[in-house]
Parts: structure tokens; sequence; C-alpha cells
RNA sequence: GUCCCCAUCGUCUAGCGGCCAAGGACGCCGGCUUCUCAGGUCGGAAACGGAGAUUCGAAUUCUUCUGGGGACACCA
């Protein structure tokens, strides 16, 4: 036996018609773990045969999604390998040796009806509802009719002559189990098409067959295919791999996933805040389990246990609010150093800057100030990254998505100002007493013997609604809303040590001339 | 119309003949904690699609009905 035999060798092959969405990026996952799990290879190829659809911006993009999520692949697009190339539109000319052997077995024949007559033909059967797929017309021409025709320069396809006796073509999917498809219902089906290009269901196999792959595990819309690749396999004389079918995802509705469910591309995710890891995690579970009790785990977890035995048959409803959920647990664990690492771009975004004077709107519009260039912003992160640290607690147990937790610490960037919400205005301001409390708050916050940490600031408003004879609620509402803006913010007291003194005395000012 | 596949709480799933009067997670509901919102914590409601059969015993095997999905292109 050698050993490329038996070496595991698996790919994902997208089509780059637009880009990676929800299912791809899973199929994806699973061919990457498995790989890894079985020490074998993991191969990227591009699928970009129809000129009409493809891009290259899709491909682009589909790769920096990929490597988003923290896969990578041992052969492929940027990488190489020995079995390239890797985009199908560089493999032409195997594809034309590969029809001249098929020519030379007798297993495809010339077709000459046009698609006008097909689509005819089709309808019409269709029509009669006994559709059952190409009629065979030209399989029973005479060899000598068929190349004169060729000769004269008719245009013609290739079709794959079904051997009609061969028996029912039979699998054993890695996922579905056994599976049968009976002979008598397989169509003779294009290889070639009549401008001389290959179909999919031809190339598929062809590509696969040469770069040695050992187990085929995509989407199960390819279920149905995986019959007609059987006989194009065999017709080559070319081993057929292992196959492992991964059921659909669907959106809420129990449809197929797509477009009209909202996001459902890789970079949408990225793009809302999501992290790779809760992704790739969620990803994971949608047809997978560890052991049916863990939820969290990382990509060295997923690569060390996944099995395809342990995919699940049917398919399986996205669910946004558990990715969240997942994506919020990260943020919990990641710790403060991470979550600054993760915030920056949205701090260069919204031109956050401690002391800042940029006012955005509860829909983060922006009302008032100047953004902070990226240079400045960065040079004050560093210079005071505790005090961008302290915001990590208030906000990791709030926040599901790093945009989100961005736009929760905008108040603290507004500098002497801050936005406030007008329903909250009215509420908590422009009420009996808040005008009384507000002068209260101030002048206990003023004085100099007090030391400006949350503990102290703490202790000594306190003793605020006892004095004044009001709930606390009421008291630290009121300054909730001078000082952060809104009546729902992080926690009051920590929000007024890192804003400082300065800034928290000019908000509670103005805040006084509102209420009343 | 033909062929293929699937079927456990609303959702993702555990379960591979007795350990299941079905376990976990998200979501949902309620209590507690409390400066708001979250979070934490404690508790709760919530499922084996129907009918037969095999078996001492079935969520687990078989048949069938129903329901859902997919494929049948000179798209991939």
């Amino acid at each position: 036996m050698t050993e490329t035999t038996n070496d595991i060798r698996v790919r994902f092959a997208p089509s780059p018609t637009g880009n990676l969405h929800i299912g791809g990026a899973r199929t994806a996952v699973y061919n990457w773990a498995f790989a890894k799990r079985n020490g074998g290879k993991f191969i990227l190829r591009i699928e970009d045969t129809d000129p009409e659809r493809s891009t290259p911006q899709n491909t682009a993009q589909i790769i920096r999604s990929l490597k988003w999520l923290g896969l990578s692949w041992d052969e492929g697009p940027e990488v190489g390998g020995d079995y390239g190339p890797y985009l199908q539109t560089e493999r032409f000319s195997t594809y034309g040796e590969a029809l001249e052997s098929l020519k030379a077995k007798d297993a495809v024949y010339p077709c000459f009806c046009t698609t006008d007559e097909l689509a005819q033909r089709r309808d019409a059967a269709m029509a009669a509802k006994n559709y059952s797929g190409y009629d065979r017309k030209c399989r029973h021409l005479s060899k000598e009719e068929a190349s004169a025709r060729i000769n004269n320069g008719e245009a013609h396809t290739w079709r794959l002559k079904i051997p009609l006796d061969r028996g029912d073509v039979e699998f054993d999917d890695l996922v579905f189990g056994n599976t049968t498809f009976p002979i008598t219902q397989m169509d003779d089906f294009i290889l070639v098409r009549s401008d001389g290009s290959p179909t999919y269901n031809y190339v598929v196999c062809l590509d696969d067959a040469l770069m040695k792959i050992s187990h085929v595990i995509r989407g199960d819309d390819h279920l149905s295919n995986t019959p007609k690749q059987i006989l194009v396999y065999e017709a080559l004389g070319m081993p057929v791999p292992r196959f492992a079918h991964l059921s659909m995802i669907l959106g809420p509705d129990g449809k197929r996933l797509s477009k009209r469910h909202g996001a459902t591309s890789v970079e949408a995710y990225k793009e809302q805040g999501f992290f790779p890891g809760a992704l790739l995690n969620y990803l994971s579970l949608l047809g997978w389990s560890l052991d049916g009790e863990t939820t969290i785990f990382d990509a060295e977890v997923l690569c060390d246990n996944f099995s395809l035995d342990r995919v699940s048959k049917n398919s399986a409803v996205f669910d946004e609010k558990k990715l969240e959920w997942v994506n919020a647990s990260y943020i919990k664990e990641m710790g403060a150093p991470d979550f600054i690492d993760a915030l920056l771009p949205y701090l260069r975004e919204y031109g956050f800057i401690r002391n800042g004077s940029v006012m955005y709107d509860s829909d983060m519009q922006l009302v008032s100030g100047a953004k902070a260039n990226d240079t400045d912003i960065e040079n004050d992160v560093d210079k005071n990254r505790k005090w961008y640290e302290d915001i990590y607690p208030l906000i990791a147990e709030r926040a599901k998505t790093i945009d989100e937790a961005a736009k929760m610490t905008a108040y603290l960037f507004s500098g002497s100002d801050v936005y406030l919400d007008e329903a909250s205005i009215n509420k908590c301001l422009k009420v009996e007493g808040a005008k009384h409390i507000l002068e209260r708050v101030t002048e206990v916050l003023s004085s100099s013997e007090l030391n400006w940490n949350t503990t102290c600031i703490e202790d000594e408003l306190r003793k605020l609604p006892d004095e004044m004879g009001i709930k606390p609620k009421v008291v630290f509402q009121a300054v909730r809303v001078a000082i952060c803006g809104n009546t729902v913010s992080p926690p009051l007291f920590e929000s007024i040590e890192l804003l400082g003194a300065i800034n928290t005395i000019a908000r509670l000012l103005k805040a006084t001339v509102i209420a009343s």
C-alpha cells in the first residue's frame, strides 16, 4: 500500500459567487476539524468555473473570512501545494485530457440537442408529470452519424453514458449511513458543455480524484449528486472517496437560511462585533455536539474531539440568540487586556478618546464634538491603559457584542458634556426635587476632602437618600441621567470615578439647569 | 411527477433495548440580590409526530401514515 491512499485529505470548495455564508462556514469548520483530528490535510479549492457569477473579489472575501475564523489550509490559494492549481479555472487542461480517455472507453456520447429543444421536452414532460431526465435521444445515434455531425461542426455536448446494467448505486455516507439510488433513475447528464467547458459534476470528481481527496464532506444538497459522481469516478477509473453529508442550516421559519433571514455572511457577524472563536464555537454546535453537555469550548478542544459519527442528520435552525449568548460568554471570559484590544477598532471608528468631546445620541448619530484621530487614540490607550481596562468590568457582563460594548461606553468619551436622552430627562430630571438632589450631589462631590475613587464616592453618596428622606432609587436615577445621560447605564459610582471630578461636576451643573 | 433524506422541549442537542416517570444549553416565566440595565443565584413550565409490529421490556429495531427538507439545468 502506498502512503497516499491512506492519507486523509479533505477539502472545502466554495464557489465565489457571493461571500462566505454561515452554511459554508460550518462546512469549512467541520472539514478543518476533521483534518486536524485525524492528522490529515485541509485543502481549499475555489470553484470559479461559473464566469457569470464568480468574481475575484468574492474569492478574496471568502479567504478573508476563513482566515478570520481561524481556519488555515495546508494547500490552496496563497499557500500552494503539490496538487495545484487550486483555482478550477486554471485546471481546464486536465479536464480535456480526461474527456479523451472517456471517449476512448466509450463512456460518453455526443449530444446534439439544443438548449431550447431540451427545455421544451422537459417542460412538456413536467407538465405531463412524467419527467425523468434527459430522454437519451442522442444516445441512440450511430457512431458514424455522430462523428459526421461533429466533423460538420455541429454544436454538441458530451453526456455520460449511464451503465444501465450496473445495478443500483449504493454508498455508505459517514453521516447518513447506507444510501441507495436506483440506477434506472440516473440521468445521462452533461459532462462537457457545447463550448467545451466542463460541468460541475464532472470537474468536481476530477479535481477531487487528482487532489487525492479521501473524504468529501459537504452540504446535504449534494446528496443526490453523489450517485452521479460515483458513476463519473467509475467511468474515469479513479478511486471513489468516502462521503459525509451535512444537513442544511435553516432560518427561524424552518426554511433554508438565506438573505431574507437577515445577516448570513461571516463578514456581517464580524462587523457586528462577534468574535471568531465564538462564531466557530457556535457553528460547531449546529449539528455536532461534544458530549451533549459542554457548550463553550475553543478550537483546540474542537479539533481534539471532532468526529463525524457525532454529526446530526437533521437540519438545524440558526439561533442568533444563542450565538449572542456564546459571544457574551466569551466577553465575560476574555479579561480586560484582550477586551481593550478588541475594542480599539471601535474606538477608532467612533473617535473615542479619554476626555474627548464626541457626543452621540442613543442611535449613535454624531451630535456634536470632533472625533479624535487614530494616532491620538492609540497613544491615549497606550498611555492610559489602566483607565481603559477599568471600563471592562462595567461592560463585560452587559454587552453581547463588542460593537454593543463600544456603544455602551459612549458616555465616557464626551468629556464635560453628555447626550441627555429626552425620555430620561422627563422621567428623572423634570420632576419635583430633582434639582435639589443634583445640587446636594454636586456639593458632596465638590468637597476637597473626597478621595476620588469608587468606594469613597459611593460611601458619601449613599448617605444622601437618608439625609434627604428620598428613596435611594430616586436619588441615584437622577444622578445617573445627569452623568450618563440615560436611565439605563453601566454602574454609576464606577462611572463617576472614570469620568473624573471635572467632567462629573460639569455634567451635574448642566443637568441642574434643566432639572426642576 | 420521479428519486433521496430527515423526525426528542419554541431552538440546538444527549440518548445508540432496561441506568429515561427522558439529561444539558439557549430562550421563556417566577423568587432572591440591587443605584438602572445587565449579571449572578435559586426554582419553574416545556419534547420522544400518529398507528401497528418485534420484545419480558422501545425515545432507541421494523412497517406504515403524516409532516418537513433536498435533488431532478449546457449553476456550482
